[in-house]
RNA sequence: GCGUCGGUAGCUCAAUUGGAUAGAGUUCCUGACUUCGAAUCAGGCGGUUGGGGGUUCGAGUCCCUCCCGACGCACCA
């Protein structure tokens, strides 16, 4: 087991000791924050001792006299109004590394209580091209569901498509009137964007085409059969651009089921809804009404329009019961953006009344926007919103000009897979460093940046890692060396120490929904990783220091690819 | 109007159930290359965390209030 745990086990068996009905699981070691205090520290025991009215110090120093104390803890004690510090020896860093090299883990541990989670994310429109708002939901959704599997759980990643919906009337009447068969061969999802927004200001104009377009939407929801083929084709079009979207970012889902895969479900809900007096009658339209409930009592939500349709409110409770009898998730989390905080609301408190008895628990994952360097929305220097596939062809195109510049040793080839992978990466990292919740200004320069924490930086010293062993031929697996590993410069303890706080890190990712965390941990050991590299000869040092900074190097250079890979980010070898 | 979320160094951003002296990058200044990759590293300048009040041993974080901004507020999703 990794220290952390092993104190944490402890110093929880000490405070129930203490106090039989602490809550335990509020009982946390983590790193210190200051080097200065101790490598570890909790401050669990102030929080615990507040509500109790307790001396926070005194139950400090009665917690650390009834903890046993794991002997390669080198001090331990009490500090302030109730901080626990420790400190701990060089031997337990050197045998956790020594686990590590043997392939016993790579300092993190998989769950004790696995659990299993849908992760909803994505969810691009049909007939539309994915464009710049998308990425920020693929991008997080896929980190926070590696992360989740990677620890240990059960993940089910669903890609909840907008094909259903009245966009499709005006869609049907503008494919019926004026396709472009040559323009849908070569771009088919412009083309429908085309078709859609030129039928769009058509029926701004004309009322009465607005009529028509209507009639196909009904026409399409009745089933007939012209307007289901035109529907299905323009289904299959958009799936093809999307999937060739998702293989170039790596990104994968266990399913692919859209709003259309629910539409039998809808009725009998709104007809439970209204059966159950959970919704009523208003104003023409089915309505679930929140008096009881502060927040929500001025929002109520419409669960059938009054035209009788139902609307994406009665589409995701569909969606949700589907999921829950088919996979039986722990949690489902949603990643989507702020704006919809208001929706998720009102869906995840129809549910709790609908099925109350439900343990599942539901969590909408919601990030800010992405602003142009202006601070207004990122848009086209026209004003169009930038398409995805032309956002990650130029961030290839822009590391490509780099990596020429950089580096000529590498072949044509070699060149476009580095900037394939640099480029794509710096937009994923730029995406995830950011805390998810606050704005974010998009800029080239920032993100493609050799400085600073980006992608290229933690790349960078990934790639200098490999080249130390390219140089001389080493293998990727040395072992650990003959002598066992030691350590002697504070740079490598330094180094060694922030490797021990990999599984720490990760844990905070998955409770928060915040792989941000991730990518301050891997800009930390990329900056301790430089401090080492520069003060610390690897190859030029004599044995037995040079296997043991080799170790060090590996493992390094591992924790730099997992943690990168958990980003959805390839790690070149040279760049 | 009501609500949600923001406001942190000139700029772009961090800061893990409230935790110890608020950290990075960038800009500007200074230093380190006969290099294990200088695409790097070290040092310096830079702050009343929007204003004010409160709770607390302790507040960027919680509460109240005001200012500024973004977004949302029943028949789009």
């Amino acid at each position: 087991m990794l220290p952390h745990r092993i104190l944490e086990e402890r110093l929880r068996a000490a405070v129930i000791h203490c106090i039989p009905d602490a809550e335990v699981d509020q009982i946390v070691v983590r790193s210190c924050p200051d080097v200065r205090f101790g490598d570890y520290q909790s401050t669990s025991l102030m929080a615990l001792a507040k509500p109790r009215k307790i001396n926070p110090r005194k139950l400090a120093e009665d917690v650390i006299r009834a903890l046993d104390v794991p002997e390669w803890i080198e001090s331990s004690e009490v500090a302030g109004p109730g901080f626990l510090n420790f400190r701990i020896g060089p031997e337990v860093i050197c045998r956790t590394l020594e686990s590590a090299i043997r392939g016993e883990h790579l300092f993190f541990e998989t769950t004790k209580n696995p659990r299993t989670f849908v992760v909803d994310f994505s969810s691009p429109n049909v007939a539309k091209p994915m464009h710049v708002g998308h990425i920020r939901s693929t991008i997080l959704g896929d980190s926070l569901a590696r992360t989740l599997r990677i620890l240990g759980h059960t993940v089910i990643t669903d890609n909840h498509i907008g094909d259903w919906g009245t966009q499709f009337g005006k869609l049907l009447l503008g494919w019926k009137s004026g396709l472009d068969l040559q323009a849908l061969r070569t771009d088919a999802l412009g083309e429908l964007e085309r078709l859609y927004k030129q039928t769009n200001s058509r029926c701004d104009a004309e009322p009465a085409l607005l009529e028509g377009a209507r009639a196909e939407l009904v026409k399409l929801q009745d089933g007939d059969p012209e307007n289901l083929g035109i529907w299905q084709e323009m289904l299959e079009l958009s799936r093809s651009q999307f999937d060739s979207i998702y293989q170039r970012l790596g990104v994968r889902f266990d399913h692919t089921l859209g709003e259309s895969f629910y539409n039998s479900r809808l009725k009998p809900i709104v007809a439970e809804m209204k059966d159950r007096s959970l919704a009523r009658v208003s104003e023409g339209a089915m309505v679930v009404f929140f008096d009881d409930h502060p927040e929500l009592k001025a929002h109520p939500a419409l669960v059938q329009k009054s035209d009788g349709a139902a609307n994406y409110t009665t589409t995701d409770l569909a969606t949700l019961q589907y999921r829950l009898e088919t996979w039986h998730p722990d949690e489902v989390v949603y990643v989507t953006d702020g704006r919809q905080q208001l929706h998720f609301k009102q869906l995840f408190e129809i549910f709790r009344r609908w099925k109350s008895g439900s343990p599942v628990k539901l969590a909408h994952v919601w990030f800010g926007a992405i602003l142009g360097e202006d601070g207004k929305p990122f848009k086209t220097r026209s004003g169009d919103t930038v398409k995805l596939a032309d956002l990650l062809d130029e961030a290839e195109a822009r590391a490509l000009r780099m990596v020429a510049e950089k580096n000529s040793d590498l072949t044509d080839a070699e060149q476009k897979e580095v900037a394939r992978m640099v480029g794509l990466g710096a937009v994923k990292y730029a995406d995830l460093a950011p805390n998810r919740q606050s704005d974010y200004v998009f800029s080239w320069d920032k993100m493609l940046a050799l400085n600073g924490n980006t992608a290229p930086y933690l790349q960078y010293a990934h790639a200098r890692i490999r080249s130390i062993f390219r140089k001389q031929n080493l293998p990727d697996d040395l072992g650990v060396p003959p002598q066992g590993l030691s350590l002697s410069t504070p740079e490598e303890f330094a180094l060694c120490k922030t490797l021990l706080n990999f599984g720490l890190v990760l844990e905070a990712v998955v409770s928060d929904y915040r792989p941000n965390y991730l990518c301050n941990y891997l800009y930390d050991l990329a900056g301790a990783f430089a401090q080492f590299y520069e003060r610390c000869p690897v190859l030029k040092a004599e044995e037995p220091e040079r296997s043991n900074r080799l170790a060090v190097c590996q493992l390094t250079g591992r924790v730099l690819k997992c943690g990168l890979e958990l980003l959805g980010i390839e790690s070149p070898e040279r760049m």
